[in-house]
DNA sequence: GCAAAAGTGTTAACTGTACACCCATGT
DNA sequence: ACATGGGTGTACAGTTAACACTTTTGC
């Protein structure tokens, strides 16, 4: 083991690790959508040449949520991500050999529309086929999948994942990737609706090679709000309820 | 400002300290349950005499799960949990106005019936009347009810609240407290019982003062247990699926 | 006209809430 | 006997999956 650095109190001393997933569904118009997860091929030891989470040291005078977007933005040159949140904090002291290190992981969530051009070094690779990864990397990923998929049943957390506007056809395919189980459209929009979710932009889009012409969509907020709140024992309907 | 320590390559060190947002419903028996939290009475500056979360700082060879299991077993003599998870971490570069501090709080639960005594400097609160407390605490406590009442509507959490042995009076009222609203008996037998969290012990507990002697039931797990999955867009019953 | 894609309507199953009613015990 | 608390049965409402059917376009 190594010597670990104090403070003047004699607190042990911590280099912090702020940890990007950040998820994509891609091939949406091909028709052969797949959520993908954004790797980088480390440069130096541990794990040389291993993929690995964009990742970064957290800086004295800055958050970890502000660490993840910056090094997003310098190392794999992601500036816009739609939604960012907090996953987990990985603090086992064997879990980086090279020194003791705690991450914070954040999921981040990309449209499938936005396909920026990467450094030749990072990749998107999909869920379903996933290379060997550094560190506890592939646990943090199955975490991060885990995350999206449930709030996508009870959140409108789609919207990160989709354009300003769609067809019903395209949001159809993303879930169906997402979630990686069929989704069948009549249910999704009419549950997206009911919610208050999803609204018809009034637009069309033209038919090619034949075929209606699909309506356009979108999503009635760009902000995570959770829009099935309890699955059950919610509060009476009309009876007296315990204060707070 | 304060120089920041930084390491051999120039990474920034940071102090990381464990905290506990221990939750327990006391009053059960006494017809008069209330969910409350453990807080600790803060002795040394900043925030000299103010209540706070029970915490420490993490040492270099453990965890900052086992940081907190420790530090509530010294600090508060807490040494039995029915339940731990990580609940969020914090990084604010002014979160703590003496030193850069990054902290990790968990959500710790324990049953009705477990009463130990506690430091004098130590308390449960009410979580309705709750007092000034330091640092973001506040925010944490709240994050950390919300956490425990969105579970307590899917998973089978509510073992960890609750003893062994329990009458459906006792279970309703454990409830109520945690969720702040009235919860029905009958309805919260069904619900648990079709989702086989819950089942009868076949003993019966004697009635004291009349009425009829109430059954005894058990939870059928002691481990955290997702009981409700999918609120919905769950995958189809009988046709074919995306693997994965 | 016909294929292709989009959109509508209907049904059935499941889950949970509300509420009336019956049962067992102590005084 | 009757008050007190425990337990059971049933009706009703909301939500969602499943699926048949209709509409609108290109060729």
């Amino acid at each position: 083991m190594f010597e670990p650095v104090r403070d003047g109190q004699g607190a042990a001393l911590f280099r912090h690790e702020a940890l990007g997933v950040v998820l994509r569904v891609r091939g949406v118009a091909e028709r052969a959508a797949e959520l993908t997860v954004l790797l980088r091929r480390r440069r130096r030891a541990p794990f040389a040449g291993v993929w690995a989470l964009p990742s970064g040291s957290v800086e004295a005078d800055e958050s970890v949520g502000a660490s993840v977007r910056r090094h997003l933005a310098t190392r794999v040159d992601l500036a816009e991500i739609a939604h960012l949140e907090q996953l987990e904090t990985l603090s086992s002291p064997g879990r980086d050999p090279s020194q003791r290190t705690i991450a914070t992981a954040y999921l981040g969530l990309v449209p499938w529309t936005n396909d920026p051009q990467l450094p030749e070094n990072a990749a998107w690779h999909p869920i379903a086929e996933l290379p060997e990864t550094a560190f506890d990397h592939a646990a943090v990923i199955g975490h991060g999948i885990a995350r999206l998929r449930a709030k996508l049943s009870y959140t409108n957390i789609a919207f990160a994942l989709a354009p300003a506007e769609f067809t019903m056809a395209e949001l159809r395919a993303m879930y169906a990737a997402a979630l990686g189980h069929e989704v069948a459209v009549t249910n999704l929009q009419r549950v997206l609706e009911r919610r208050g979710q999803l609204e018809a932009t009034g637009e069309h889009r033209p038919s090619q090679g034949g075929g209606r012409p699909a309506g356009l969509f979108r999503f009635t907020s760009q902000e995570l709000e959770v829009t099935d709140p309890f699955a059950t024992l919610r509060p009476a309907s009309r009876h007296h309820g315990i204060e707070r």
